[in-house]
DNA sequence: CAGTATCCCTGTTGATACTG
DNA sequence: CAGTATCAACAGGGATACTG
């Protein structure tokens, strides 16, 4: 699906010495941001993965629906604290949906709405990118800091 | 080019309610993780790319080699501080390469690195991404905190 | 079960000033 | 020109304990 395999920096093909502006890159008025605006279409979606544990909690999304416990389980050492902090945001976000279920025990379900399903090829690219990383520098120098 | 305006989960399509991997979102064992692993590729990718202002560092070097005053100049508000570090993380997980220019005045030249160029296409799937959602919830609900 | 409430600690950022 | 040094301020994350 994304060529990022390639040896040669060349055959990568994009790489241009204009000074003017990429139009596969930089489509349109909103990437051409001199700061990190909050309106950044690259700011929105990073914005949308932020904090750790995001992407783990997305991808258990992803399958289907999942309880509260159903995520703790799936992820046991991230705390009741920050799992409750990132559905919140994912809820506020617009990217998952809480569900009561009125039985008993009382449960509660999340699942990703629309607007989180369309994260799904952003996270695959993410790991194709992490990927073709590792692969050309099997040996990472060093984790900065 | 994401679909992410169907408004029934189901016909969005890959969500699956099996408790098993999906293959091409998880295609491997490294993304099995229970926690944010270092090693993880979807952590290596959001490494790749972390801090405030690297994306537009990136930017900048996908158009080519840029000294360090031409990116001053195009990131005004960036400190010096911030951009070395930048260029330091950049270099030092070798995404980019620094080029002595004996000239007078001396000159530092910047450019990516094929490692570096690789993260061409995670650029624009963020950007696609990121105007997805916009496009999704013109008006987003809050910026969480 | 599904969360809240505190506290603390650490990393990251940014402003400012200085240097080879 | 291309950085480095220092410091102050803040936000995010985790541990622990408690609740409707």
């Amino acid at each position: 699906m994304v060529h990022a395999d390639s040896q040669d920096p060349r055959a990568a093909g994009h790489q241009t010495e204009t000074h003017g502006w990429d139009a596969e890159l930089v489509p349109d008025e909103r990437g051409r941001t001199a700061r990190p605006e909050p309106d950044c279409p690259v700011e929105v979606a990073l914005a949308a993965i932020s904090g750790r544990w995001t992407t783990l909690v997305l991808r258990e999304l992803m399958h289907g629906e999942r309880t509260f416990s159903e995520l703790r389980a799936a992820l046991p050492t991230l705390s009741a604290k920050i799992l409750t902090e990132r559905l919140h945001e994912l809820t506020a976000r617009g990217l998952a949906h809480r569900e009561q279920v009125n039985a008993f025990p009382p449960r509660v379900g999340y699942r990703l709405t629309a607007a989180g399903l369309a994260l799904r090829p952003l996270l695959i690219c993410l790991y194709e990118t992490g990927a073709a990383l590792s692969r050309s520098r099997a040996g990472t120098p060093a984790p900065p800091r």
